[in-house]
DNA sequence: CGCAGCATTGGAAGCGCTTGCGGACCGGTG
DNA sequence: CACCGGTCCGCAAGCGCTTCCAATGCTGCG
């Protein structure tokens, strides 16, 4: 801390270029520096020629205090993500990075997470003031916290499922759910168990979107829908292979199952090879994500297109900032899911 | 846009309380609440309770950006990170943004992953004058880029691995390749292959330490380490599963491997089960890491405890900026490993 | 050739908050 | 009783940028 080397004075950090700086160096008042830098309509182009070069050679960065306080847009987006360690929402998040940075927002995350988090989020409002927009991972809003939303005076889009009042870019889980249930039922399964999972902190705006496709699936090939081959577990792998027990646990075991998602689709995965059952000749297992461990474990899923959703919110966001998309009815835009046929699913009690 | 209702002010989104208003109420002038709230000295005891009241009651929050413009600090922090969607990754955030927010600092994201974006990042230094601290996440800062960060002006921390010149919470690498190496050993191994991934954009802050703890547990044992035992592949499931083929590929195949981390492991143990070989009866497979889906798969690995050095350096940053540890050496905490047995490693030829 | 009309640009007023400076007051001291 | 050293508190000057308003200089048309 005591390197004040180089002629003296300290690095740059001590005293950026203000736009004062960048005026005088081409010669214009601040307030046409201004508009040159932002594009305002109104400034000849030789002037922001030359303002845009003063500022280049200053590397003049506009102090986004400044710009906020007198009015101008924070240039930041909130995030709220309810689980950054899953591989889900750490795919949205890269996607919606590259939409911002492209538009040159920043990325502000906020954990939503356990129902305390969550509550001191709406409670505090910690991104009050500061961001332009919000952007809502996969989780459905309470009435309530709508409302403390809507305080923030802010766009809001969300990403990674659908909500009936924000504009939002998901896929379709009701749909993706029956391309699961038909491939099991093309097959010839007619006892498919489902593995669901909790919705805990209201996660998931469709959060029955897969289960009743299973239904509504079973109901449509004539098989009426047992209860007891429904069954809700926790979040996650361990989830999952509590999930496949308990199914196996009943009189007469489902032939295949639905898992809610890849990770759980794996945990039933693994209650089965300890059960010594053989997948898929024993039984078939299908999930949902095309999660890259899916992939290494053969299970057949239904692949969504993860990042894609968070890189389109980004770019929703950044259109609404730009004053477009403004009266326009809420878009709600659904991207297109697919069947990933490996090797966790066959026909009931027949290998290959 | 039209409801400028309740005389004449728009609703609480477009207004919110200012520290004039909270003045006004409280009877005192703008700058005595300011430093009322502050916790400044020289305030009667009184007044403070005064202003603290108004302010609750109009649910003031002072500007971020007047705060800051006035000389204040600007109450975020930068995270660099590689790869937000991997579970390392992922959980490094959790933890930091957990220790961030108790700290009342807000996490901007900066994805630095290719070498473009890298460059890009570097060049265009985007949290210029935005960020109070910025943090690395697991990889090293080229000496350029170590100039670049230096001229932000602000304190730097790295998470997940060691930096030479800035504080920085991490494991042992070495250490934890020792632990995974030295337990094949103790089972009997002899010739133990490696597969180790490609540094590629200089991501890891100790690019050597688990290959290194390769040759030397080996040698340590008395055992020449074979160059051919040692492969690179690019980070993934895929690429240790092109590794462990490279590996059954040789003339003599190791009999034990030791992936980089958990999903490598992952990777070559498919390729395993394809070539129709037992895991661990034919070869034992052992990575690092303790993925949640190392523990589907049984994998036996070297835990670390990731989301704990994303909230210590968290922490440390929240420290730093409160003037603590301020002309301290940059300390280099490192957090303790541990194996975790499970079912993918035993004796040489021999099961269970 | 004169004047309206528009493109440009500068002046200046803030945005909301922090703080140096100094005034008003109070109790204590010589 | 005048004066000193504090304690409290208000004034006002910005922090760096945006934008309303007005001023300037041209251009083009009647």
């Amino acid at each position: 801390m005591t390197e004040d080397t180089q002629s003296g004075r300290r690095a740059a950090p001590a005293s950026p270029a203000t736009l004062d700086d960048v005026a005088r160096r081409a010669g214009v008042s601040p307030a046409t520096a201004s508009r040159a830098l932002g594009d305002h309509p109104h400034v000849a182009v030789a002037t922001r020629a030359r303002v845009r070069e003063a500022a280049e050679a200053l590397d003049y960065v506009a102090s986004p205090e400044a710009t906020r306080l007198a009015g101008g847009p924070t240039g930041r987006v909130a995030v709220l993500v309810p689980h950054p360690a899953r591989w889900f929402f750490g795919e949205l998040i890269e996607g919606l990075e590259a939409a911002l940075r492209a538009a040159d927002l920043d990325l502000v995350l906020f954990r939503v997470g356990g129902p305390e988090e969550r509550a001191a989020f709406f409670d505090r409002l910690p991104a009050r003031r500061k961001v332009d927009a919000v952007v809502v991972l996969a989780f459905a809003v309470a009435e309530d916290e709508h409302d403390r939303l809507a305080s923030l005076g802010v766009d809001i889009v969300v990403a990674g499922g659908r909500a009936a009042s924000y504009p939002s870019v998901g896929v379709d889980d009701h749909g993706a759910g029956r391309q699961a249930m038909d491939h099991l039922i093309h097959l010839g399964h007619r006892r498919i168990g489902m593995i669901a999972v909790e919705n805990t902190g209201r996660l998931a705006p469709d959060p029955d979107g897969r289960t009743s496709a299973w239904r509504a699936a079973l109901g449509d090939a004539g098989i009426a829908p047992a209860d007891e081959l429904l069954v809700t577990v926790p979040w996650g792998g361990e989830g999952g292979a509590d999930g496949m027990a308990r199914l196996l646990g009943l009189r007469t075991p489902p032939t295949a199952v639905f898992a809610h998602d890849d990770e759980t689709a794996l945990g039933a995965v693994r209650t089965l090879r300890r059960a010594g059952l053989r997948v898929p000749e024993d039984l078939s297992v299908i999930g949902v994500d095309d999660h890259p461990l899916a992939a290494l474990a053969d299970l057949t899923t239904v692949a969504q297109p993860v990042r894609e959703q968070g890189r389109r919110a980004g770019e929703l966001v950044a259109a609404g900032l730009r004053g477009e998309l403004r009266e326009r009815v809420p878009p709600a835009e659904l991207l297109p899911t697919r069947l990933v046929l490996r090797r966790t699913t066959s026909p009931p009690g027949a290998p290959r």
